[in-house]
DNA sequence: GCGTAATATTCCGCAATACGCAATCGATTT
DNA sequence: AAATCGATTGCGTATTGCGGAATATTACGC
C-alpha cells in the first residue's frame, strides 16, 4: 500500500501527536501515557521520543518526557508577525498597566484566532490564554470583528461551515443573529465578547490595519465579566489606532 | 547496513536540522536554500517540509518556509521552568523599567548557559538576547558565578573540556586567570561580564536559589558597556532575593 | 529483603516507508 | 518564444522504521 497521503510522513505526523500529547500535560509524562494517549505502540513512542530527545525537542525528567528547550528556541523565532508582535508589545503592556487587565494579540488563521502573544496583569485572578492557542471566530470579540469586515456573504458561508458551535449559553449559534450582530460590531469599531468563549469572561477587542486596509491583527482586553469597564473602549481604540501608524 | 545509532530516527533528525535552517533565516526561505543548508536532496527536503506543514511545525510564505504557529504554542507550553518564568517575569519587567535595560532570565544546561526569558527595554540601542538561545559559562556574568560555585576542581575541568575558547579580546582564554577570576565573583555576589561575550555589551549577573542552596537560574543585566552603573548591582541582587523568597 | 508486577528499553526480522532519481510543471528572464 | 531555474510529483527500490517479543529496570507489596 502507498502512502496514505502524499504529502505527509508518518513519523512526522506521530512526533507532532507525541510533542501535542506531551504539551497536554502539565507534569512529566511516562511513556505509558504517551503512547496511550497518541495509540502508538510503547516500542514506537519510545524510538521516536528518544530521537527527538536527541535532537533536544523533548528532555527527560526523571523518567517521563517533557518538552525540550530547543522549542523554546524555535518558538522564539518564529518569525511570523514577528514585526507586530514587537510592535505591539510595549504598546500591550501600557496598556495593561494602564487597566490591570489582560491584554492579548491575535490574528486570524483560517476560521479561528491564534494568540499571538498578550501582557499579564499582576493579579491573582486575571484571564489567560497560551500564546499559540486558537478560538472560533464567532466567540471572540477580535474574531467577530474578522467576521464582519470579510462580509456578509462570508461570515454566512463561515456559520454554514463550521455550524456554530456553542461553547457557553451565551455563544452565538444561530446564522442570523451572528450576522446581525457582527454587522453592529462593525459599525462600532469596537467589539464586546459576553462570555460566549468561557462563563464568567467577558473581552473587548478591535483591529489593526495596515496602510492598505487590510487587517493585520486584533488587539484585545480580557477580563472576568464583572471588572469590565466601558472605558477601556477608547484606549483600546487609541492603543490599535498607534499600532497602526507603528506599523505604517 | 543496519541503524547508524539506535535513538536516531532519520527522519527526526533531518526534520530538526531544517527546522534549524528555517530558524537561521529572517525571512521565508526556498526549498533549495534548505537543501544546501542541510545536505538534503531537494526533494527530500521538499517531502519533509510538506509534513511539517500539515502539521503546523512549518508554513508557506509565497513559495518559502518560515517556522509554523504550532511552534510558538509548543515552545510556550515548555514546562521546564515554567514556575521559574512565571515567578520572575514581574520582577524582571519592574527591574527593566527601574534601569532601562535589557534583563535576563538564564538557567544551565550542560556548559552553557540558556536564555529562559528577557525583559527589554523600550529604546533604540538595546542588547537584545534571544529565548533559548546558548552561552558559554566563561564569558557571561552568571555562566562564571555558577562555575564559582561548582567549586575550583569542576571549573578547571571546564576549562580544559571546552578550552576557554574567546569571543572578543576580553574574554578569559586561561585557565588560572579563569579560576582566580571565578573565586572572586563568587565572594562578592555578583559577576561583571566586561565584553567578554561580546565587544561593546557589559553585563551584572547574580544567582537565584532555592531553599536547599541549589542554583535555580541566573538573573542579568545587558547594556552597551559605556551605560553599565555601579548601581545596578544592588538592585539586582534585590530582585534576585525577592525571587529566591516568590520561589521559596 | 525478597518476590512480583509494571514499565521502560533493547533486539531483530520483515515489509512498509521514505528515498532519490528523473521527469513534469510553472514561473521568470532574456 | 525559448530557455533557464526552481518547485513538485511519480515510481521502483533499498532503507528505514515498525511492532512483537525478550530483557532490564524500577516500583511496590509483603
Amino acid at each position: 500500500m502507498a502512502n496514505s497521503d502524499p504529502g505527509s510522513i508518518q513519523v512526522i505526523d506521530r512526533l507532532t501527536a507525541l510533542l501535542e500529547a506531551i504539551a497536554r500535560h502539565r507534569d512529566p509524562v511516562s511513556l505509558k501515557v504517551l503512547a496511550a494517549d497518541t495509540g502508538l505502540h510503547p516500542s514506537t513512542a519510545f524510538r521516536i521520543l528518544a530521537a527527538a530527545t536527541e535532537n533536544g525537542l523533548v528532555a527527560r525528567e526523571g523518567t517521563g518526557y517533557r518538552l525540550g528547550i530547543r522549542l523554546l528556541q524555535l518558538g522564539s523565532r518564529v518569525a511570523s508577525h514577528q514585526d507586530l508582535r514587537r510592535a505591539a508589545r510595549p504598546l500591550m503592556e501600557a496598556l495593561r498597566d494602564g487597566i490591570g487587565e489582560t491584554v492579548n494579540l491575535t490574528v486570524r488563521q483560517g476560521d479561528e484566532v491564534v494568540y499571538l502573544d498578550r501582557a499579564l496583569p499582576e493579579r491573582m485572578m486575571r484571564v489567560e490564554q497560551r500564546i499559540g492557542s486558537r478560538a472560533p471566530l464567532h466567540v471572540t470579540a477580535v474574531g467577530k470583528l474578522m467576521l464582519g469586515e470579510a462580509g456578509e456573504a462570508a461570515c454566512r458561508d463561515y456559520a454554514r461551515r463550521t455550524g456554530l458551535p456553542g461553547y457557553t449559553r451565551y455563544s452565538f449559534t444561530d446564522e442570523e443573529e451572528l450576522v446581525q450582530h457582527v454587522s453592529g460590531c462593525l459599525r462600532s469599531g469596537f467589539a464586546y465578547d459576553d462570555e460566549e468563549a468561557e462563563t464568567g469572561v467577558g473581552c473587548i477587542g478591535v483591529l489593526v490595519h495596515d496602510d492598505a486596509g487590510n487587517i493585520v491583527a486584533g488587539l484585545s482586553i480580557s477580563a472576568p465579566i464583572e471588572r469590565r469597564r466601558e472605558e477601556w473602549v477608547e484606549r483600546l481604540k487609541d492603543a490599535g489606532r498607534e499600532l497602526e501608524l507603528r506599523l505604517g
